[in-house]
DNA sequence: TAGGGACCTGCC
DNA sequence: GCAGGTCCCT
């Protein structure tokens, strides 16, 4: 591994996110695919930012820090702003996932054949709980190519912070940028009517004193950071789940969406095959895994999920 | 409480 | 018609 000399700009521009620069560096390790798949990790639902590029490589932005994920075979060389221990956070890689594997198919192996499917399938850390909200807020009743257009236009406002191939990153704005947009320059930009609740959230997040208080809902029990979520505009139970899933580390939540929704009527459930998704429904369903599984729940979860949106095709 | 409909926009 | 839903109203 090198480690090149720090340097840290701040920078100046007042519309945009204060962000650092650092001189990039590059570490090499060794990963076994079916233990930590980057690829698919990247591209199954929880960040929306990361894109392949044209080298087969992988580029995307966590919090301050811009990545280039190069994998060939089990060799995988990193690129960035970072350094490595931000890096392995973000993939979580200092837990023994393979042990977190045989834990979850022993309590429940019906899952066995859906993780089975996805091998190296890992949850993430984001370091930036704010752009895991307003990511998540843009998901609402919407399809994957427009979430990810709408997040990759909501990043724009923020600093820039590096350049891949060509390409140049930024930072996702913070709270206080957010709140200052209004609903028609959204709706001009194509965000429909979730234009009207992003500068609202924003502003009661920014109220209740911005990114500091919603890193602080990392440090609370997870129905207690949940609860708070709720009471967002635009925020419900699904996207509180999310938020707590990917942004804030309480990995017992189970966002339960139209694919999980799908999968538990499947599984266990099966009175539930024509019924509408009510609160106590969506509540029975999390139970299912949380009692199960514990913190390994949301992780268990991801494989619910993405198995079925890659398969929903194929079902009646 | 459960069920139903509206809501932006774009792709199947 | 339907998307990784939420909100409002019977």
């Amino acid at each position: 591994m090198t480690r090149d000399i720090e340097v840290k700009i701040v920078l100046l521009n007042e519309s945009a996110s204060p962000g650092t620069l650092h001189v990039p560096v590059s570490f090499d390790f060794q990963q076994d695919p079916s233990d930590l798949d980057f690829r698919l990790t990247v591209n199954c639902g929880q960040v929306f930012r990361w894109r392949e590029l044209d080298d087969g490589g992988l580029a995307g932005v966590d919090g301050d820090n811009w990545w280039h994920v190069s994998v060939s075979g089990e060799n995988v060389r990193v690129s960035g702003n970072g350094t490595q221990d931000q890096f392995r956070k973000l993939f979580r890689m200092d837990q023994d996932w393979a042990a977190h594997r045989s834990a979850v198919i022993a309590k429940a192996p019906e899952l066995a054949p859906m993780m089975g499917l996805l091998p190296g399938l890992r949850l993430m850390d984001s370091s930036d709980p704010v752009e895991v909200l307003f990511s998540f807020l843009c998901s609402s009743n919407n399809h994957l190519p427009r979430i990810k257009a709408m997040v990759a236009s909501m990043a724009l406002l923020g600093a820039p912070l590096g350049v891949v191939q060509g390409e140049l990153f930024h930072r996702f704005p913070n709270v206080e940028r957010i709140a200052e947009l209004t609903e028609s320059e959204l709706r001009e930009k194509g965000f429909g009517y979730r234009a009207a609740t992003i500068p609202v959230a924003a502003k009661q997040i920014v109220e209740m004193g911005g990114s500091p208080w919603l890193k602080a809902l990392k440090s609370v029990p997870y129905h207690r950071a949940r609860s708070e979520l709720l009471e967002l505009a635009g925020v419900g139970p699904k996207l509180a789940d999310c938020i707590c899933l990917f942004g804030l580390g309480h990995t017992e939540a189970v966002p339960v969406d139209t694919h999980v929704w799908q999968v538990a009527a499947r599984l266990w459930f099966p009175e539930f095959k024509n019924a509408s998704l009510t609160t106590r429904r969506y509540a029975q369903i999390a139970e299912a895994l949380q009692s199960r599984l514990g913190t390994l729940a949301g992780w268990a979860h991801q494989f619910l999920f993405y198995e079925n949106l890659l398969n929903w095709r194929g079902r009646s």
